[in-house]
DNA sequence: ACCGAAATGTAAAATTATTTACATTTTGAT
DNA sequence: ATCAAAATGTAAATAATTTTACATTTCGGT
């Protein structure tokens, strides 16, 4: 990817709304593009927090593992995200892993440094950190929540319209999700197991609620989902 | 209290570590200082989100509630906390409750305009919210994590766990905690039902590993807690 | 000290979800 | 085009947890 066109797609990150041409271009300027392939790690639990990442394309699942080698997906993150605003918060290391869900991503890194600096020369950066965090706390909470309170089968079915909601395609009624996610990543986003997934999937499609194949779900009417 | 005890309770944030005496002096002076009863809220989901709170004395619960009665505690909040910056990151309406779990707390309430023109001052402020919310962050991600990898007796344990080393006083090897949450927070805390509470917590107790009564725990040896 | 309400204790029945165990299908690499 | 690996499908057995149901204890107010 050119620099050219990362500064474009860099451009259109609510972050960075606030920058003006010289700040965006120290940051394009210090930083490094960086193209990971899927299933790789853009970052590990343990790795020293001394960088950010602006997603410029791709998607990226944050997860953690257990010494039984349980996966838990904490988060889904898509283009305009960014990772690890924890390290400007004070983590030094990593907690999470970051990897790489579709045939590819592009990231461009930037120092943790960098982005302190950033925000001491332009207040309004702090607000739109400040902001980013905030709508990643909620979302973390929503999901406790939900965790919480409904059973396995809401849990997968709220995923399921969740996305269509956000990375959809309407047509009509309908809309149809291109995804990169297998049933065990849904199982580990959703806090259930890898047959439950399968089970609830087949049972909706039963129901003619949903029409699915490995890398799309087509969701036949996203309100009258559940 | 008096104006003076909180701004000796104030200067023992770490959010306002970085303020100077003439700032702190206008936090107090626009705010206001609340004392809250028992079970008593200091907000409530859907009201207008345009405060900050500073948790003066007290201890508060952050809940939210399902329409059909039952309630997630996303949060207890100790003295020292903020509540609510996410009003600082745009929220308008509060999603969640807080709940005041002690005998009564206090507060100072600061309007959220004066915090941001805080921040605008003085950016190292905004380091400490940012630094602040991405605790909050992870503590929200690392329970969800604990919901969505272990059993409920594994929660349950680690909520004691951690309570204990966090808020109990230490008498060798042995920790007591006194508290003021009932069965049923910890139920609504877990994601598990009140009546699993009591039966782990006198399994633990018949196995000689902790021994309580309504408002306190005491752990017998917090290393061998499992 | 008394009394109603809240909190806690206990156990069986019912439910939910996982685990185990394979079969089948699809994908990607050669 | 072939083949191994990954992903998905299915079902019964097992396990974990909730629900139902009621007893007992403790607390707070009068």
């Amino acid at each position: 990817m050119q620099p050219s066109e990362v500064k474009i797609a860099l451009k259109n990150f609510s972050i960075t709304s606030c920058l003006s041409d010289d700040e965006l271009n120290f940051m394009l300027e210090t930083g490094e593009v960086r193209l990971v392939e899927k299933n790789q790690f853009i970052f590990k639990q343990g790795d020293v927090s001394n960088e950010v990442f602006f997603l410029i394309n791709g998607v990226i699942k944050i997860t953690s593992n257990t010494n039984d080698g349980r996966e838990v997906i904490k988060m889904m993150l898509h283009p305009k995200s960014i990772l690890s605003e924890q390290s400007i918060a004070g983590e030094e290391f990593r907690d999470n892993n970051a990897v790489v869900m579709t045939a590819d991503a592009t990231v461009l890194a930037v120092k943790v440094n960098i982005i302190k600096h950033l925000i001491r020369t332009n207040p309004e950066l702090a607000f739109c950190i400040v902001d980013f965090i905030g709508k990643k706390l909620k979302y973390t909470e929503d999901r406790l929540e939900s965790l919480a309170l409904n059973d396995a089968r809401e849990r997968i079915v709220q995923f399921l319209r969740l996305n269509a909601q956000s990375f959809g395609q309407a047509i009509g009624f309908e809309v149809l999700l291109k995804h990169d996610f297998t049933q065990q990543d849904i199982a580990n986003f959703t806090g259930t197991s890898r047959q439950t997934v399968t089970t609830v999937m087949n049972d909706l499609k039963k129901n003619n609620q949903i029409y699915f194949r490995r890398k799309s779900i087509l969701i036949r009417d996203i309100k009258a989902l559940c």
